[in-house]
RNA sequence: GCGUCCGUAGCUCAGUUGGAUAGAGCAACUGCCUUCUAAGCAGUGGGUCAGGGGUUCGAAUCCUCUCGGACGCACCA
């Protein structure tokens, strides 16, 4: 289904072919002015410097030449040479009919699926995540999202830290507390337990502990560095302890991605693609672009423009592997097993270079030819005082607590409102776990991925105007009306022309649906959909005002107004899938 | 030093393939519940789009310089 401006801008086309303007001039828009008219078409005052011609002669031509249609209900040529266009009512209600039934709200799957890989979250293991994994883990959900509506054989992949020094550490502090362990005795042949000799809790003070003590013991430092690369070289016993600690933090991951409705088709990870290492540090060397400085191997990266970049490390001069290596093999193994036609990464924009140099060198060196690799960078939650958040005594906050801060927020809130005397404890918890994670979910998906934002959560418990809870209210209050219509036995019906601009207003809005989530899926910018989510609500909301539904004496309008208040439901769900956020049924 | 991004209302931010009087939300003020959830709706006030110069019929948007801020710059990830 094509959008009213596209239709618009059909019809000014085929007057342009009438008069031989160029096509590409012959655009029609929503209009910036909309107390002046819906669309706008600005053509005439380009077309004015090549015809050499007033453009309010030109702006009169073009509607002159516009073919006989059902669709316009007025268009007229304004000084210099703007050209206003409303549609007819009855067009704008056979439009909006179509959108009733319709699972997509209007817009096609794409022609040209792609396999696809979202790279987002990037939780380690033996960590818990925190608040710099808030951003990748929701906008990388909502971009995976959007790729697969919109068609894209999108897979989400986790990218777990799961192969670093870290687990090195952990493996160190089992050993220095239960030394009598078969995982560290060599020459153990029998099998290991199946239970885990730590708990998810032991692991949360075990790691902290080791990682500060490191830092200061350079003896400590260098047994943890001993032990990873052990483990990453086989170790036996090392290897079935690191799967204890990649299963114990599991359990926790898995909570903390479930309270904020993110899920993953690959749980894939560093580990996994450390079987490509080889095999990529080979390619890159036989495709000739590497060469050996200071007794590392480096490869020379294309100067961004005139500007000469930072070369790629492959390998140290120990020869050990380093980040953009193993980004290089994970690289390989999409492709190679993947098939991978796009991969895009939602991780930190201060990493931009970092992927520049990977991915100019996956390209060079053959590693991945045909390709898309996109870096959708984001930018930092930062604390009132504009830098990068921390708790009150400096720490880092966890992600479970910035969680419960939601879901607490969000109760009070009902509190304070009265909701207690509707709803019993359990249900006001399980409203408020939907709503405070959506208010979270929400704050963060309407700023535009690239900016800092700062992250308030007093004002994020505000709950009013632009804010995730409003949406919520809009969907629930829908909900609420259409089900006292149903038990008045009242029945949507045919959508009639609108009598009123809240009505007009409304159906014109449920259109954008279509070009926000274009947009968003080019840009991969879910704050697009959630302007349009927002304009969507406030268009309903002041129809809702203005239209009394349950009490239109009007049976043919009452019966319209409920297909409108459908729609509206349906449309405002399916951005909600798309932006990750749960609705409650009443709130 | 080199590079990237940014500077828009008191606050938090949209808006960059150049279009009419620059938009939201919050905060402030004024109305609207014997009517579908007032977590709502309607309205008012609030701006040298950091600053200078340029390109043009037209610039927040493009070019250039200045000021201010954030971030990044091979043997960490």
């Amino acid at each position: 289904m094509l959008t009213f401006e596209q239709q618009l801008t059909g019809l000014i086309q085929q007057s342009f072919k009438a008069l031989n303007f160029d096509e590409k001039f012959g655009k029609v828009v929503i209009s910036n002015r909309p107390e002046l008219c819906q669309f706008q078409c600005n053509a005439a005052m380009p077309l004015a410097k090549i015809a050499k011609k007033a453009p309010i002669e030109i702006a009169k031509e073009i509607i002159a030449n516009i073919p006989e249609n059902d669709i316009i209900g007025s268009i007229e040529a304004v000084m210099p040479g703007f050209i206003n266009i409303n549609l007819t009512t009855e067009f704008l209600a056979s439009q909006t009919q179509n959108l009733v039934n319709d699972k997509r709200q209007g817009l096609a799957k794409t022609k040209n699926p792609k396999k696809s890989i979202i790279d987002y979250c990037g939780a380690n293991i033996a960590k818990s995540m925190h608040v710099g994994h808030l951003r990748a883990t929701i906008i990388g959900e909502s971009i995976k999202r959007i790729s697969k509506f919109i068609g894209d054989d999108a897979l989400g992949d986790i990218h777990l830290g799961d192969w670093g020094t870290q687990m090195g550490m952990v493996i160190t502090a089992v050993k220095e507390q239960q030394p009598e362990l078969p995982y560290f005795d060599e020459s153990f042949e029998g099998e290991y337990p199946k239970q885990a000799p730590f708990t998810i809790k032991d692991l949360g003070v075990m790691y902290p502990d080791i990682s500060g003590r490191s830092k200061e013991d350079e003896g400590l430092k260098e047994e943890c560095r001993k032990a990873t690369v052990e483990l990453q070289s086989g170790r036996k016993g090392y290897r079935a302890l690191w799967q204890h600690i990649v299963d114990v933090t599991m359990v926790e991951l898995k909570a903390d991605l479930a309270d904020l409705n993110v899920d993953f088709d690959l749980w894939l990870g560093e580990a996994s693609s450390d079987a490509f290492v080889p095999a990529t540090v080979e390619q890159v060397k036989a495709s000739g672009v590497s060469r050996v400085s200071d007794g590392a191997t480096i490869v020379d990266v294309t100067p961004q423009g005139k500007h000469e970049v930072t070369p790629l490390m492959l390998l140290k001069s120990d020869g050990a592997v380093v980040y953009a290596t193993t980004d290089l093999a994970t690289i390989k193994e999409r492709v190679d097993e993947f098939k991978a036609q796009e991969i895009v990464y939602v991780v930190d924009g201060r990493q931009s270079l970092h992927f520049y140099q990977v991915f100019d060198v996956a390209k060079r060196s053959g590693i991945a030819t045909d390709t898309n690799m996109i870096h959708a960078g984001f930018g930092t939650v930062n604390g009132k005082d504009g830098k990068p958040f921390k708790t009150r005594s400096g720490g880092i906050l966890k992600l479970r607590d910035l969680i419960n801060m939601g879901k607490q927020a969000a109760f009070d809130k009902m509190v304070e409102a009265g909701r207690g005397d509707v709803f019993n404890e359990e249900e006001m918890k399980e409203i408020a776990q939907k709503v405070g994670v959506s208010a979270i979910k929400f704050a963060d998906l309407m700023n535009h991925r690239s900016a800092n934002y700062i992250f308030d959560i007093e004002k994020f418990v505000q709950f009013e105007g632009k804010t995730g809870p409003y949406l919520l209210y809009t969907d629930v209050r829908i909900h609420s009306m259409l089900a006292k219509a149903s038990e008045a036995g009242l029945k949507a019906g045919t959508i009639i022309p609108a009598t009123t601009d809240s009505e007009i207003n409304l159906m014109l809005t449920l259109d954008k649906f279509k070009t926000a989530i274009s947009k968003a899926y080019d840009d991969k910018a879910p704050n697009v959909i959630c302007d349009h989510a927002f304009a969507l609500t406030q268009a309903y909301a002041r129809f809702y005002n203005d239209c009394h539904i349950l009490n239109e004496k009007d049976s043919a309008k009452q019966a319209s107004w409920l297909a409108l208040s459908t729609i509206v439901a349906k449309q405002l769900e399916l951005i909600f899938e798309l932006l990750g956020l749960q609705v409650p049924d009443k709130m």
